[in-house]
DNA sequence: ACTCAAAATGTAATCGATTACGAAATGATG
DNA sequence: CATCATTTCGTAATCGATTACATTTTGAGT
């Protein structure tokens, strides 16, 4: 209940010194800045912030959008994220899809109403279209995608260098039969992967067969139906590369439990990076992601932009270092 | 830039009517409510929501406080919380503390400045003397903790009874010698199942015997050293409980390694039902919570107490069934 | 056509902070 | 002590919506 004008009386001052104590402007005096910090503290005084807001026209919040949280992929990103939230000052809300498209307007709504001043979106989270009408209004960062030209700036890694990267460490240990299960949407770093997988074969020498690759969407039933939908061709595969931990920990799932026809031995390397890659038994090779800092970094691109109100703030790319973690399989 | 007032000039009305078609009320004739309706599609309005929480002193926001969100755990609490967010037309900001206490004051403070009107803890992210000042002056929920007499209405399941079947189970299958690798904090749920436990073991004629019981954190290093920490007592253990899935996974890689001097083929129970007690190998045996449902029905509870804003609201407790669930180990 | 209650709309205060602008206090200087 | 530049502070407008209260319009009834 106590506000500005309270504290100003008892303090026998006006609202707008209290104001420039709260916001320590410079030019009131020190004696009765001290005035006003002790009324503050006797009455326990907080700010209302909702008065704050619409006077500066500013949330001081900013939203990420993730596909899910079940996937300890994301929840990592979030971490990162919420860690420079706090530290550049502002509020984050961050919400998931969990499959439903429409669940986006009810975040795209926040920028609209002015609870929130900038978004992320991270993953596949947002189609193009959505983007290129959000682009122009309100700032915007795409998180482990890259679509150049789009006017958002885009934190990730370089897909395609560390598919390359996946793909030649299996050729190396003389495989040559490399299934690949993608993600589920045909988003540019599905499409990157893919394209440093198929470079790397064909650097080999191998010709790059498109019906060795399926997509899956990161559930035990989806990810063994593309495997089997794959094995039943009769390329005689003896390696795989998904496009996350967690399909990998069920590939080794269904190979457990005898629903994938394949050797617990084969070759497989996953994406991410996740403790997931750690706690499986085989422990599976990976492409650790540095998933935190993506989250950070989005944010603080994010900040930057809002911070340069101007067009300043970069529109480019930022590249992340991955690096490849040989595990058991 | 659009307003009520812009809106209310382009269709010839005054900024009350706008309002009022804004909010459906029933008094606007329904030829100037189309009006209305018409410019505002026009100009693409929609409200400044800063300007409506003001005056309306609310926010229709609310908060979730969660220790982590690495563990999968947590992670679906987190969505059931947001589906009833959603349902009930409330935003909600979830936040992690990471282990860093003094994270607990900004979230504390969302509420102190009006920018969310109630507050949902999970698991032990606040102490008791924290909670204490807190449910006098905001609607409090806790979530997966029980506190009776607290003044903030607890959802959980039953604690005591799923640590009694949990070791039950392993009783029954002719363990003897149970370890219990606890929580990290002496939370209610911690020590709920840990009454389970010794009712369980006294019912079956053992002593109960506290050097089994060691608490530990949510980490690989952690797990081992409190396993190896029970086991080098030489008590001859034949069977664990742990307080989570990822305790009892450590624990499996921790075997693996040859870094935990115990069987695989040990008797292992533990805590949660996340999807992790599924994918290792061999998969775990677990007390499946309704996390969802805990996240949800939290959520639910705290609009209920937002919406009677007399104290008429439920402060009880609400017990959520769990359910044994039998796999590999 | 007149009355008057009901229906519909408008005017202006309000939420609680920030801030432009102007006024008052201060104090150094001649 | 008068002057005037600096400091310091206060008044009132403002952000954009909601809403109490006042006012006008409407239309049924006579």
């Amino acid at each position: 209940m106590s506000s500005v004008k309270e504290v100003a009386k008892r303090a026998n001052v006006s609202v707008a010194t209290v104001s420039r104590v709260l916001n320590n402007d410079p030019v009131v005096k020190q004696s009765t800045k001290e005035k006003v910090l002790e009324v503050i503290k006797e009455m326990n005084y907080k700010p209302n912030l909702l008065a704050k807001n619409l006077r500066k026209q500013a949330s001081k919040t900013i939203v990420m959008v993730l596909p899910a949280m079940s996937n300890p992929y994301f929840a990592e990103i979030a971490r990162g994220a919420q860690a420079a939230a706090y530290d550049f000052g502002y509020h984050i809300i961050i919400g998931t899809m969990e499959s439903k498209r429409w669940i986006l307007d009810t975040y795209v709504n926040l920028l609209k109403t002015n609870l929130a001043e900038g978004m992320i979106f991270v993953s596949s989270s947002a189609d193009r279209e959505l983007l290129q009408t959000l682009v122009g209004d309100y700032p915007i960062v795409l998180c482990t995608e890259n679509y150049p030209g789009i006017g958002a700036t885009c934190v990730s890694i370089d897909n395609k260098q560390a598919g390359y990267e996946a793909t030649r460490e299996l050729l190396r240990r003389g495989h040559r039969s490399i299934a690949y299960i993608a993600g589920n949407r045909q988003s540019s770093s599905v499409l990157g992967r893919i394209e440093g997988y198929k470079e790397a074969l064909i650097e080999a020498g191998i010709e790059y067969n498109p019906e060795l690759v399926a997509g899956s969407k990161n559930n035990f039933e989806n990810v063994t139906e593309a495997m089997n939908g794959i094995l039943g061709k009769g390329f005689g595969i003896d390696g795989v590369i998904t496009h996350s931990d967690l399909q990998a920990s069920y590939i080794l799932k269904g190979i457990k439990e005898n629903l994938i026809p394949l050797e617990a031995s084969i070759g497989l390397i996953s994406f991410d990076g996740t403790f997931i890659a750690e706690i499986t038994n085989p422990s599976i090779t990976t492409i650790v992601q540095p998933l935190y800092d993506l989250g950070y970094t989005s944010v603080h691109q994010l900040v930057l932009k809002l911070q340069n109100d101007l067009a300043e703030a970069p529109q480019g790319v930022v590249i992340l270092p991955h690096e490849l973690v040989i595990r058991e399989t």
